[in-house]
DNA sequence: CGGGCTATTGAAGTTGATCAATAACGGTGG
DNA sequence: CCACCGTTATTGATCAACTTCAATAGCCCG
């Protein structure tokens, strides 16, 4: 399946007819302009959103007045999917560039788990992935030291983006600001700007204003706080369905 | 639903058969001694398992031999369950105190998703929920000093043992040691020595080797980071299904 | 070509880490 | 019942990572 669905198909080898089932279920996409907030914290919670171009950042809102961001969407991401446990919107859905994405109605989507329990497994598994990716980010920030979180982020980031097809040797278009950086490591813009000169000193990427190049992947990987965790594929699914495969 | 179970019908009113029927894929329940391993990181994954009583440490190991602890699980929790979408376990799941627990093969589990497929809905929405808990643990840790940290991990802790009917008068068990505790808010165990000492002149909680008592959980809430998000209960459930309700 | 956002750099102050040592607790064997 | 020992808790002193305040420079856009 071609990116944006790519996603869909990730761990259930669903069925024309069923990705075509998702398809039905979303709106028709619209685009949502950078900066502009797709849905806020607080706000009822009237389905998810589906991210088909663009970058997306889920923020939390904290007493003091800090931000942080959770997690960095990217094509093909369903967005706001947590908060469908919740009586209110937790996070607060951002586009960080131009995006385009397409609206889910709760009431479709149960529609489309009692229609297509397959579906439904394939939401329930991506979700664990993402409690993966969440549980990485939380040990990055709770045990490793800034400039390591923030190569590890990279290095998440490149490989999301290449699984959707948008990197080119290495290079890969970057829209965020670095205050919005910042708030993803959790420090302080001055901070993270120390971080992007000395990681430009060390000669294993190059970085533009919109754009990064990674040119040592390997050396990247050796300064990365953990193994990168690989995803079980189909063989998820199978793990589930033993009989029939 | 009585605990252990109470978490299950959180979301889905289930019926009686529903729960019957996760109950006939679990194993026999076995008890775990603190302090053991109930499944390593790294391990294949054979299924997840369910904590019927006591207290199970969910921690991720970095390269920099940090261990970092991602949840602190509490009787009724599901365990393991990230894991199902990758190729090896991503998570150590250590007792940190004497428990109970049962294993659910994933083959299993995939039967029980076939058959009932609103407790598949009850468990896509508790991983919203956990997905949830693991946004606001990261928004602490990236955007909070320590003190703040530790407050809110014990307005947490207090909330969901009393979901369990385990907080009498706001005092309950607290079998985890100070080194555990570090491990979780992500500070050095000489640091969380301090905070729990300041915490102490506070006088908002009380403080036994085993055991904490909230004496003022109004104040604590003042000092936490944020609100404490509210769980939809069954709306989420009527939401994903607006003509049945 | 001015104005707002974004990036960069310096200097001083905090939070929390690390090293090191001591005290208290809890269980065990004699 | 007590002496012993490993684990856990507590405290002091020094050091590193990161914050905050403040200022300047660069980029993009109308």
């Amino acid at each position: 399946m071609r990116p944006p669905y790519h996603r869909l198909v990730e761990f259930v080898p669903l069925t024309a007819s069923d990705v075509e089932m998702m398809r039905q279920c979303m709106s028709q996409p619209y685009p949502v302009a950078k900066g502009q907030t797709i849905r806020s914290e607080g706000r009822e919670v009237d389905g998810v959103y589906f991210l088909l171009d663009g970058w997306v950042a889920s923020s939390v809102m904290l007493k003091n007045g800090q931000r942080q961001i959770v997690k960095v969407h990217l094509c093909g991401d369903m967005l706001g999917f947590p908060s469908l446990a919740m009586a209110r919107a937790v996070e607060t859905l951002e586009a960080v560039s131009n995006a385009t994405v397409a609206h889910i109605p709760a009431g479709r989507l149960g529609a489309v788990f009692a229609q297509a329990p397959r579906v439904a497994a394939a939401m329930l598994l991506s979700s664990q992935k993402e409690r993966v990716a969440l549980m990485h980010a939380l040990s990055w920030l709770g045990a490793t030291e800034a400039y390591e979180r923030f190569v590890a982020f990279l290095i998440d980031i490149h490989n999301r983006l290449d699984a959707a097809g948008l990197v080119t040797n290495g290079r890969f278009d970057f829209p965020v600001r670095q205050h919005q950086i910042a708030e993803v490591i959790g420090v302080s813009v001055v901070h993270m700007n120390r971080i992007m000169k000395r990681l430009d000193r060390s000669g294993l990427i190059e970085r533009g204003r919109n754009m990064f190049r990674i040119t040592d992947m390997a050396g990247l990987k050796e300064l990365a706080a953990n193994r990168i965790p690989v995803g079980a594929g189909h063989q998820a699914w199978e793990r589930l369905n033993p009989a029939m495969g």
